[in-house]
DNA sequence: AACAACCATATAGTATGGTTCATACTTTAC
DNA sequence: GTAAAGTATGAACCATACTATATGGTTGTT
């Protein structure tokens, strides 16, 4: 598919797609048959890579981050135990994340609390 | 406590809190009694905000939805059911984020299983 | 052929969340 | 009383993550 139909697909626009591009997150293809122009084609592991990025951006991961993620990933460098380790610490950041929004709902109970009690 | 004490207590620089209270997260108080300085003074109740703050970011709130939280909780104006309410559509929050998170893992899990299959 | 709709690249601008710096006053320790 | 450390204010600066704009080529329809 093309940029337009990958922004229609994912729900973000064809300018931050370009720039998650350059920014090296995905890449497109050009279709080597087509000389005439240099249309970038998107396959569907892009649409996945682009659902984790939406994703992981939402609860606070950074573009480096997802971007290192995503790399070793798809890397033809590294071993299958080595991949399987990043995803892995990624995994466990997830976690910890999911650990710290349970503190703060902790906190924002104790906000109710004190708020019944006319502490505040 | 001042300034210095506050940053030790949260692990926050001095330049983050003041941006902080600059951009209105809570406010210190100058002594009355004190007329030859303007140093200001924070209390417990900063501290915790400072908490609520640091996890609410870690997992991807921003500064205004942190700020509107916070501004709620402690006014005068509002109804205690209104200000409950306001904890409460934040607490539905989190929870969307944690089912975010849990989304995230899942793919991050089916990651796991395609570089197992040799997929990727 | 002409016109809209689409694609690519490059560059500049914007918003958020800070950090650093310059300046100046206050307190504390010696 | 003087040097060091702490505090306040304001402005400049920076990184991240976009967003907009300008320019020019391509495709598709009529």
């Amino acid at each position: 598919m093309l940029i337009n139909e990958l922004s229609k697909r994912t729900g973000v626009s064809i300018a931050t797609l370009r720039y998650y591009e350059n920014y090296g997150m995905f890449k497109g293809v050009s279709d080597e048959k087509v000389r005439t122009n240099n249309y970038k084609h998107y396959d569907e592991l892009v649409v996945e890579k682009i659902e984790i990025i939406k994703g992981a951006k939402e609860v606070g991961f950074t573009l480096a981050e997802i971007k290192d993620l995503l790399e070793n990933w798809h890397s033809e460098q590294l071993s299958m135990e080595k991949k399987i380790a990043v995803v892995n610490s990624k995994i466990n950041e997830v976690d910890a994340k999911i650990h710290q929004l349970t503190e703060v709902k902790k906190l924002l109970a104790r906000c109710i609390e004190d708020i019944e009690n006319g502490m505040c």
